[in-house]
DNA sequence: TACGTGACCATCG
DNA sequence: ACGATGGCCACGT
C-alpha cells in the first residue's frame, strides 16, 4: 500500500527546518517508494500560493538542480543563512538530517 | 499497451 | 574532484 506518496512527500518537506536542506533522494527514502523523480515531480506541480519550503530540496551533489525557480531558490537560501561554498554547492553541515 | 520525458542518482574514468 | 554516462521509473499521452 502506497497511499499519495505525495502526501508523504509534501509531510516531509514542511518537516525540514530552516537553514537546513535535503535532497532529492533523501526525501525518496524516506517515503514509501518514492523516486527522487517523482519528488520532483511533486515539486513541479505545486500550486503558486502553497507555504511549503520547495527550496530546500538540492540534488545529491548539493548543488541546485536546473529548473526555473533556481535563481530564486539560490537567494530564499542565502536568506536563511544557508552557506554556499565557492564553487556554488551547500556545505555538508547544512544538509538535513 | 508503448513510448517519451524529466527540479535525479550512482558509478566510472 | 568533476563531468560524462547509463540506469531507473512513475506519469502523461
Amino acid at each position: 500500500m502506497k497511499p499519495a506518496l505525495r502526501e508523504q512527500i509534501l509531510t516531509i518537506l514542511a518537516a525540514i527546518p530552516e537553514g537546513r536542506v535535503t535532497t532529492y533522494g533523501r526525501i525518496a527514502a524516506m517515503t514509501d517508494g518514492a523516486t527522487p523523480r517523482l519528488v520532483a515531480r511533486a515539486l513541479r506541480e505545486l500550486p503558486e500560493g502553497h507555504a511549503l519550503p520547495w527550496f530546500r530540496v538540492i540534488t545529491a551533489s548539493r548543488r541546485l538542480a536546473e529548473h526555473p525557480g533556481a535563481p530564486e531558490q539560490r537567494q530564499r537560501l542565502l536568506a536563511e543563512g544557508v552557506p554556499f561554498d565557492t564553487r556554488g554547492r551547500v556545505t555538508a553541515e547544512a544538509l538535513w538530517p
